[in-house]
DNA sequence: GTTGGTATCTGTGGA
DNA sequence: AGATACCAAC
């Protein structure tokens, strides 16, 4: 057998690697070949003997996945693909399917996406008659979903004193009674939300029906989790289920960093690592630390190591990196918005021509979707190839969720918010006062709108409609026995007249509804092609509308398969966590945007925001620009914001100085300014001046040479200083100053780059 | 029941 | 600014 790939190994990699038995904790640092330990672990079980689907392996996205399946693939061939390896929800639905009826579930169950728990929340408050301005439906959505995530039942909930007095305190002393409907209006459908495929398979485990529990314990000898900072404690509890008992080998292996930890605002702990350590405590567990980074130059990771110290709680860990010093980091000082997207797009343009990058080398990452636009527009009149990600997912389309609609309801007749979407889409005279009777009708009969839509009392000319609705729709329902999605698919959408609806509507708008609706019915054509895999030890293939919706349930827009054109990369921060580019654009950095206004609170809050920020950073392997500006277009409005805190905590050593050149030749191509901040339109000539305690205006740089021992100086971002002594060459002459308004006031600074005003 | 216009709300991240 | 909710008129 060949060891060959051992030898890619560094010797932590290599343990990490090899120690299959038991416990393992790998904490692994950003770029440390995290997914290379991952795929040689799998590969190497194998090669020792082990059957691919007795391996699972959980991780975050549909794409790790699949690219570790490419990975294990390159090194043991096509066995590969009969590891069980996929999203932690695409598992567990694959697993609900087979046993949903063991806890009164049926196994064509609907996944509600968040739309959907938004609407059906939203239905149940306006039922209850609650004031929907107290009771938010996406506040009470993330309510119940953080209750899901930590186990707790509607009616643990209501016998949760903290619990309790937190809604009564937000005045939403009904939030436990919202919850308990809304629990039992998706069983109703035959619907689980995201939380329910990992709460529903807990509850299955938990119950052990058939002992069912022992038949997957049996199955899945060896456990791997990727990203095991980002899992909550829901999805702790069902790893520990499959292997913490009496008499397993606990082949866990689990592999995670704290400090790249971003998930906290959806119930991810990194208390499960802490948990991990001692809960395997006793059971011979073993944990390896990968320290060194692959990807990224020094100055980049020691800037890296420097932001994260900011954090109060972490691992010990150092990370280092022989790549060489590489390039400093470059920043950008913008005025407005419009004046960050140009800038960022002329150095792009610099580094394409003078670096020689590809685009595909090339990211702009930011803290909220909405800020992609200003860049696509300055990349179009470039004529740069980009691609955006995230944002409002193809998925989420109102055409597309239409036609979805429809195949939702005829897999799963009782769906209640499919039925509600297309009930009276395209217009069949069936409005909002009958759905509404077949609502109470339902409700009366504790039936869902499916079963009671033909005993509400409405008029004879709406009960025909319904009629015929319902005869469409059971008629697919048999067809989808013997014919496969695409078929199904490509007959609904001419049928239902939902194609026809669209292309009467000639608008721009309309029409790219009809590219959007073929685009579906192309996805379709494809999966139809390819099949789905619905179990990896017997490889068998699925081509079923049933099977195709369960899997496009879970797919978000990064899942879309990508054609192989070379374009910059526009995505969110989160969006990029795994990924890596030679050169990286972290745009915004401005308070209450990176760190959001959202989580500017507490403590823990900030710290999360900072280890996104530190995921940001070491996303890039040679080039690292980080910008910021001093006004922004938000939310209808010009915001003013500071520049973010946590670029004042990336260290001056390693930011490079930098003056700010308007392009030959473009002028024909600046961006229109914000009226009023037009004149102020000056280059900057300081590296450091990322945040301002003095107001630029008033500022009146002296020349550096006067600056002498005891002045008192002022300095743009640090504030007014006392030079404590000057030393180095004549023509490098570098002050020490001390600045009372900052952290670590005492700084070194090189004259000839630092610009400082004599105030005596 | 449908249409079109106006008022109101909302606003981070994503499986 | 954009999406959605709501309402009056057809």
């Amino acid at each position: 057998m060949s060891q060959s790939y051992l030898d890619q190994l560094n010797p932590v990699q290599a343990q990490a690697v090899t120690n299959t038995e038991g416990p393992v904790l790998v904490v692994a640092g950003p770029g440390s070949g995290k997914t290379r330990v991952l795929t040689y672990r799998i590969a190497h079980l194998i090669q020792s003997g082990v059957a691919p689907w007795e391996i699972l392996t959980l991780t975050f996205t549909n794409k790790a996945a699949r690219e570790m399946k490419l990975r294990i693939e390159s090194v043991v061939g096509t066995r590969a693909s009969n590891v069980w390896a996929g999203t932690f929800h695409s598992i567990f639905a694959r697993i609900l399917r087979v046993e949903a009826e063991k806890i009164g579930y049926p196994s064509n169950f609907t996944i509600y996406d968040s739309d959907d728990s938004k609407s059906l929340i939203g239905t149940i408050i306006s039922e209850m008659n609650l004031d929907k301005n107290t009771y938010n439906a996406n506040a009470v959505r993330a309510r119940i979903s953080s209750a899901k995530s930590n186990l707790v039942t509607p009616k643990l909930y209501q016998n949760n004193q903290e619990l309790m007095s937190q809604d009564r305190m937000a005045k939403r002393p009904f939030v436990h009674a919202i919850y308990e409907k809304y629990t039992a209006r998706c069983k109703k459908a035959g619907a689980m939300d995201f939380d329910d495929l990992l709460y529903r398979l807990f509850e299955l485990f938990q119950k052990n029906p058939d002992n069912v529990l022992d038949k997957y314990r049996k199955r899945f000898r060896y456990l791997l989790v990727d990203e095991f900072q980002d899992t909550n404690h829901l999805q702790y509890s069902i790893i520990k289920k499959l292997v913490h008992y009496d008499g397993s080998p606990r082949n866990i292996c689990v592999v995670g960093d704290d400090a790249q930890s971003i998930y906290a605002f959806r119930g991810a702990t990194i208390q499960n690592i802490l948990d991990f350590e001692k809960d395997f405590a006793n059971f011979g567990i073993q944990i390896f630390k990968l320290e060194q980074n692959y990807r990224s130059t020094e100055q980049i990771v020691q800037a890296a190591n420097e932001v994260i110290t900011n954090n109060s709680r972490q691992i010990q860990k150092k990370i280092w990196s022989d790549k060489g010093e590489g390039q400093k980091i470059k920043i950008i000082n913008a005025l407005t918005d419009t004046e960050e997207g140009k800038r960022v797009t002329d150095i792009i343009v610099e580094q394409k021509n003078r670096s020689h990058l590809m685009n595909s080398e090339i990211a702009i990452l930011y803290r909220t979707n909405s800020q992609s636009r200003v860049f696509e527009e300055y990349l179009r009149r470039y004529n740069i190839a980009y691609r955006v990600f995230g944002g409002q997912s193809f998925y989420q389309r109102k055409e597309v969720k239409d036609l979805i609609g429809y195949l939702r309801l005829i897999i799963n007749h009782n769906d209640e918010e499919a039925f509600k979407r297309v009930i009276n889409f395209p217009k069949r005279g069936i409005g909002k006062t009958s759905v509404d009777k077949i609502g109470q009708a339902a409700g009366q009969l504790n039936e869902s709108f499916w079963d009671a839509m033909l005993k509400a009392n409405v008029g004879a000319r709406t009960k025909n409609s319904l009629g015929s609705f319902k005869r469409m729709i059971e008629g697919y329902t048999l067809r989808s026995q013997s014919e496969n999605a695409y078929e199904i698919a490509q007959a609904v959408a001419k049928d239902s007249k939902l194609l026809d609806t669209f292309k009467a509507d000639t608008t721009v708008e309309g029409l790219s509804r009809v590219d959007n609706i073929n685009a579906l019915l192309d996805g379709i054509k494809t999966f139809v092609e390819e099949g789905s895999i619905l179990d990896p030890e017997t490889g068998q293939k699925d081509t079923s509308l049933s099977a195709y919706l369960q899997n496009i349930a879970l797919l978000t827009d990064h899942d879309q398969d990508v054609n192989l054109t070379d374009y910059v990369t526009l995505m969110s921060v989160h969006a990029a966590k795994g990924l890596e580019f030679k050169s990286v654009f972290v745009v915004g950095l401005e308070e209450k945007l990176f760190p959001s206004f959202m989580s500017m609170e507490t403590i823990e809050q900030l710290d999360e925001e900072r280890r996104l920020f530190y995921v940001a950073i070491t996303r890039a392997e040679q080039y690292l620009t980080l910008s910021h500006a001093r006004s922004r277009f938000r939310f209808g409005k010009m915001h003013n914001n500071e520049p973010s805190r946590f670029l004042e905590e990336v260290p001056t050593q390693h930011v490079e100085t930098t003056a700010y050149i308007r392009p030959r030749g473009q002028t024909d191509m600046s961006a229109p300014r914000s009226s009023g901040i037009k004149g102020n339109f000056k280059p900057r000539t300081t590296a450091s001046n990322t945040g301002f305690k003095v107001n630029p205006a008033d500022f009146r740089p002296s020349p550096s040479s006067d600056v002498q021992a005891g002045m008192k100086v002022l300095h743009l971002k640090f504030g007014e200083g006392k030079v404590i002594a000057v030393d180095g060459s004549a023509n490098n002459r570098i002050a020490t100053i001390h600045f009372p308004e900052i952290d670590s006031p005492e700084r070194r600074i090189m004259l000839k780059f630092a610009k400082l005003q004599i105030v005596e």
